[in-house]
DNA sequence: CGGCGGCTTGAAAGGCATCAACATAAGTGG
DNA sequence: CCACTTATGTTGATGCCTTTCAAGCCGCCG
């Protein structure tokens, strides 16, 4: 059984909230949730609560203790910050199944913001419930290492690329998150715009915008407003590691 | 009671063992590591074998299949590759009681060689063995979860910062890494070459050079061979965050 | 239909890398 | 312990990659 509370005006994020009061029957997005088997089964008194953010509204948490990860169920977050100079900085980002928080673990608070690429729904669960479903299902444990693991991967080309190599790093990086069965041949809704891409790739938008471009005249990819189909993986992948 | 086990032909690391076998009484290292105190604690039956890795001698596990993790207890590591064109690139940098191997849970495999930036002695613990003591002492769950939590937000400064405030940042974060506790006015010994710290900040020697000169002009360190003095760590946290 | 945000393309500026030459330190062997 | 060799650090000149600035285009939404 599974126990869901809510608080009718949440201060924390002043959002509308999917679930039920301890609703017996999971949602659609439990079922699919990676963690879903954890929380459905049986044992565990985890509570959670569901929340919708609409395209760019965000989860104002910055500076705040540090105190519940952020499931994303479906749709993207970003976690970003302005900098003294007023320019946005993307520090990561979070599709399905991948959990917002673990890099707040440390510090004990919230360093950035978070904001919703596209209409999105969280499953938020306090750490300490975490903790404790990873006492009580072993497996959970592993598979939480791997979640974090993936995270100390991801975007760590970030560091050491070039702007063409981050653009065809960034393209593969997103099929596979968002795609991680098919890819070949594959169409992708990009998750942001232009200019969310530089930010978070740390080029500027009319870099990105060319390079795009050149992957396009090139036949690497095709692309029509954000709509890209991934035409010839194995180019990218060799741009990205340099030729 | 601890078990330590060694193989006297390691074909893995072909490194000299410090570990006695089934040694009673723990090695210092043993005493002042992070871990000790789950280590030496009764339960626990972990096979741990100690290795001590001469300045340069590498770690040769790149492309082996993930089985264990590397406790830093003395020395420091770095993790790097060579790039297609000849380029070392070092991705992580690993400081007493700091953990390598965290990133190869999630591929299945060691994806880069290690080697020591100085006389390093490392503890190699089973993955296997490390869930398991995860799973005897509920207190080093959120311990192992804070590590790594820690590592997310390591050197994630190297996506965005331009050259001057990353060599700002990289002294700032090597201080506390390696002195905790104080910071102005203490010296430390770099430890590494202007070299590898390029390497591992994406920017020339000369430019490290350079922009390290030019803090000690400025009278933010005092620096003579690789002996650094912090003496306004202010003015670099100010520097690293673009003024 | 008009306005606005997002994308495109060109030209100029700037930051950092590269190349080169030299200085100094560290390591090696006699 | 010294002489030699090699590695590491310093400083200046030049060039390239990416940003910045500017202007125009396109598609979307009210």
């Amino acid at each position: 059984m599974i126990y869901k509370f809510h608080r009718l005006k949440d201060n924390e994020l002043k959002r509308r909230i999917l679930m039920q009061k301890l609703s017996k029957t999971p949602l659609p997005t439990c079922v699919q949730c990676s963690f879903g088997s954890f929380c459905l089964d049986g044992e565990a008194k985890i509570s959670t609560v569901q929340y919708e953010l609409k395209k760019k509204e965000t989860l104002n948490i910055s500076n705040e203790k540090f105190r519940n990860l952020y499931i994303v169920q479906k749709g993207a977050l970003k976690s970003y910050e302005i900098d003294l100079n007023g320019n946005e900085i993307i520090h990561e980002l979070f599709f399905k199944n991948e959990i917002y928080g673990y890099e707040a673990i440390y510090k004990g608070s919230y360093l950035f913001s978070c904001a919703a690429l596209s209409d999105t729904v969280l499953c938020k669960v306090k750490y300490e419930d975490f903790l404790k479903l990873i006492q009580e299902h072993p497996r959970f444990l592993s598979y939480s290492f791997n979640l974090m693991s993936r995270q100390l991967n991801t975007a760590s080309y970030l560091k050491y690329l070039n702007a063409q190599q981050k653009v065809a790093a960034f393209i593969l990086d997103v099929f596979n998150r968002l795609l991680p069965d098919k890819k070949e041949g594959e169409k992708l809704l990009l998750p942001c715009s232009y200019q969310q891409i530089g930010y978070y790739l740390r080029l500027a938008t009319e870099t990105v915008s060319r390079i795009l471009s050149q992957f396009k005249q090139d036949g690497h990819i095709a692309i029509h407003h954000k709509q890209v189909t991934l035409l010839n993986a194995n180019a990218l992948e060799a741009i990205s590691k340099g030729f």
